[in-house]
DNA sequence: AAATATAATGAACAGTGTTAATAAATTGTT
DNA sequence: AACAATTTATTAACACTGTTCATTATATTT
């Protein structure tokens, strides 16, 4: 069946193009101004078009929040080569924050739209694919820590909750604007990764 | 001047209408579904009619956001009563987890969305009005706990921050189903609480 | 009573996601 | 090669959205 592989391919093609195209919109003008109708003009179809490759728009900004989740995952390269594991979990926190606060767009459709997890439940793949993965890496580096006695045990998932909880608070009320009412302006980043660190900190000697 | 005076009485009895008819639509329908249209329809106006009482939707958003601020800070009236800062910070945590599960739409308004901080920004008000009054009784329960030294000295923007963060990424991460791919679903509530307390609890010993 | 200021509106602009009906191109079968 | 079936692409349209402009109706002031 060697043409409907081809078939196949073609259609995955064209449905990188939209994807790089959405891509483009988004990270340059932001998640509010991507439209069906300005991604078809980017990439020289119809906009009714982009219907047959793709369920929704939803469907579109799920694939988008993978991709942001690639880029995530690559960022956290490094951390393989630290074998202490409270010192992967700093920087794990480090990573999450520079993260954040340098891919703004993509941290919203990754964390904080409802429109990616539409798209999960409604064709229900029953996992998130990257998101699952990365979270995996965060509770693997606790489990590691309590193992290795550097933090007191406990439920694994309630402390990865909690430090979740931390860095996300962080980064969503700093890109929200909402960390500026608490700190200087020119403080909010410092003051970000220091509250990750003492949190860390608390947790090692706790 | 009475005749103006009953005039800016008129204008602010149907500004509160306009209000009160937006609120109604938030809380049943939802944040995205709030249109100038559908209020306009509630409280049979015309949809310009609308832009005589108000600059722009934002501005509209930015007033239910301080009606949720307004909710919020009714619902920690008990805290005075609590002579211990430490209890009134455990209260203030349940208290935040609380008010944002049982009232997600106006959190999303408060902590999540863009809009009400625009209108804060163009009309340059210099300042949060609700928000600003919520973040100093946090500051200043944490400021009582160093006094009182319950909890170790340190920067009190910082530690707020820090304690902000958690209760916020934890409600934020819940009303937009994150926490679900951490904790099986009918132990989110309650991990959030563990996760609260924890975090209290650690600060305390550090 | 006439002039002025305020309040309210209808029509329209420019945009949104999405669907149904239709045309064009490609593939499968005789 | 010719015809039928399928896939791909498009045009037109629906039902919305926030917002502005010109116009009308209503009060208020002179």
């Amino acid at each position: 069946m060697g043409i409907l592989e081809r078939k196949e391919k073609q259609r995955d093609e064209i449905r990188k193009m939209i994807l790089e195209a959405s891509m483009q919109l988004f990270v340059k003008d932001g998640f509010e101004n991507v439209s069906i109708r300005k991604i078809a003009d980017l990439v020289e179809y119809s906009p009714t078009t982009l219907y047959i490759y793709f369920k929704d728009k939803n469907e579109i900004l799920f694939h988008l929040c993978e991709m942001g989740f690639e880029r995530m995952i690559a960022s956290n390269l490094a951390l393989v080569q630290i074998e202490n594991p409270i010192d992967r979990l700093y920087l794990l926190g480090e990573n999450y924050i520079n993260f954040g606060l340098e891919n703004p767009e993509y941290y919203d459709l990754m964390f904080i739209q409802n429109a990616p997890m539409k798209t999960i439940r409604e064709q229900n793949l029953g996992h998130w694919p990257n998101g699952d993965i990365a979270l995996e890496t965060l509770k693997h580096i606790i489990q590691e820590c309590m193992d290795k006695k550097l933090i007191p045990t406990g439920d694994v998932a309630t402390i990865s909750m909690a430090v979740w909880a931390v860095a996300h608070g962080l980064v969503s009320l700093a890109i929200r604007q909402r960390l500026e009412r608490l700190v200087e302006p020119d403080k909010v980043v410092q003051s970000m990764h220091e509250s990750i660190r003492w949190m860390i900190n608390t947790l090692k000697k706790a």
